[in-house]
DNA sequence: TGGAGCGTTTAAATCGTTTAAATGGCGGCG
DNA sequence: CGCCGCCATTTAAACGATTTAAACGCTCCA
């Protein structure tokens, strides 16, 4: 490896010029410019990000912290944001926390130690001071659905609320009058979200009944939790809160010989790959995540280039896909 | 953050002390050792990372190359490959290569940059001045189905043929005489083997038919090729060299009113999450994913722990699962 | 011709570690 | 009693970059 030593020998000038001309930060005399380029160029040079780090104070590396990597859900907006970090030329360190605030906790701490200059949470499970001291080290950090911006801090807000509504509306207008509702962990404020959205679209309906079930946004637990919906009340149409919980909804529902959309309809959410691959094709809202992942960066990005700037909250809009999955009610 | 500096003044001993006893290098008097101890651990103290890396010239971060972290197949490893790094005090870096030899040039670009001590690669599109120059620059590697071992280089090897033969076995039990194969992409060794594997296991029993039709391991990939193979010739059986396009093969069959598997049976390869939940669930060769991440690390763990050692090769075993989508081929 | 003034370049300090070499104290042995 | 050798510890020199403050070399004007 080539170091900035080496350059400025080859260039014929101080090893200070050097990296004045590859940082751009201060005027050289446009030949000598060329010279260093050109050195540069020829010995293959790239700077030694720890020596760098050490200096700054900073590394080049932002962190991404989800909480389950092998959720489809995050993959995609992971690739995104990462593309867009490398285009910055910010690596991207990603920590799976398994939904667990202890986990988190350590990742966080590693992400300190590695001076990462920010950090983006895909996750809800943050504890509170976790995210002060972060704030307090300097580090910017992006939330996903904390709703609170503050210095370093910015929020990227689903509009689940839309989606939602949406969903019920569609659901409403087939005609049905029983919705089942498959919940996220209640810890999350991305879940709440959306269970409050559910409920405060099926208010605005009189006569529809209504149930909620709040479940862990796994496959397994949409099967069993669609299971006890319809052993409460039999249920006609029901919304869940992931697409993961959806397909395990369909799937209880095929094991009790129950037709989708037929006898039972079910709306996704997130609208992972796999959603338009079920059989029947899952009906679900919309989550744009390759926009999710460069906003979230972008994001991200103007938090640590410009300290100084204030939190700022970003909107992203959430649509429903009508697909196979939804039909009128059965008439009894 | 506290500083060695710090912890040192504390404890009333020189910082190199400090360093001795974190790292364990040099005997240091039991007394003192509980001081610097206790100092560290009272300041909070964490290394620097930028600094330590700066000195040593490797870095605590290991690399982990996918060719595309949106396939499920991969999350799952990166999951397990990720812990294993993380107990043994190692971050790791995942890099995303879209499939192309372009951009895994540049990943690796990126590694070195960071000074990794070594890295692991889950895609066969690596260049092979790559290689050398990575095992010139003295960072251990590992691959997965590369084949070939030699110092600072090991390889996993999953034993396609083994999980491939049992598939097309269990087809020809089942009576099938029409065999199709959807294979990947042909730059891949992995899907290379696959297809050898298929074809090999299809040639011992005479008077079987066999077509081949080279894919992109995607849902739409699958899709067409099977609609190829069927028009070609009436395949009752066909083997896809992954899940997603033994997917794409279902819904083809699907869309052309085909019954999986009263007309055609299809196996898929990987077993990632999602063919347990296909309708029918999807038989397929499974591939312990949490296991081969395991093992990635802990190959690459000993190629950089002892980086005297030669490479060593590592196997892992496939076996079929069989779920819903075979069964005996229609009697004409 | 000498100096002011300006823009460019350089020398040197710094970041927080690791580690080779130097130091100092102490017991054992001649 | 003095010397040697051994241990535990310290001193100090790296590692490769950034950046402040100082030196330098020009041009221009008096």
């Amino acid at each position: 490896m080539a170091t900035i030593r080496e350059v400025a020998v080859k260039a014929g000038v101080s090893i200070a010029t050097v990296s004045y001309v590859l940082n751009g930060s201060r005027r050289v005399r446009p030949q000598t410019e060329q010279r260093v380029l050109w050195a540069a160029r020829e010995l293959g040079y790239a700077p030694n990000s720890a020596a760098r780090s050490l200096v700054i104070g900073r590394s080049s590396i932002v962190g991404l912290v989800v909480p389950d990597i092998g959720n489809p859900f995050f993959p995609e907006i992971t690739k995104s944001f990462q593309e867009s970090a490398a285009m910055a030329g910010l690596e991207t360190m990603v920590m799976n926390t398994n939904y667990d605030v202890e986990r988190t906790r350590n990742a966080v701490d590693r992400l300190v130690n590695l001076q990462v200059p920010g950090a983006a949470f895909l996750t809800s499970q943050v504890a509170r001071e976790v995210r002060e001291s972060l704030a307090g080290k300097g580090v910017g950090a992006v939330y996903l659905d904390h709703g609170v911006t503050a210095a370093r801090i910015s929020n990227i807000a689903l509009d689940y609320a839309h989606g939602i509504r949406a969903a019920v509306n569609h659901l409403l207008e087939l005609g049905h009058k029983r919705l089942g509702f498959i919940g996220g962990p209640m810890h999350g404020t991305s879940a709440q979200h959306r269970k409050q959205a559910f409920l405060e679209a099926a208010a605005t309906e009189p006569g529809v009944e209504v149930r909620v079930i709040d479940s862990d946004f796994s496959i397994q637990g949409g099967y069993f939790s669609c299971s006890k919906l319809l052993n409460v009340f039999s249920a006609t149409g029901i919304v869940a809160a992931n697409d993961l919980m959806g397909i395990g909804a369909m799937h209880c529902a095929y094991d009790r010989q129950i037709s989708v959309p037929g006898q039972l309809s079910i709306i996704g959410f997130d609208d992972i790959t796999f959603a338009q691959f079920t059989q029947p094709a899952l009906t679900t809202v919309s989550v744009p995540r390759v926009e999710v992942g460069r906003l979230v960066f972008q994001a991200l990005h103007a938090l640590i280039s410009d300290p100084a700037q204030a939190g700022k909250e970003y909107d992203v809009k959430t649509t429903l896909i009508v697909r196979q999955t939804t039909a009128p009610p059965p008439k009894t």
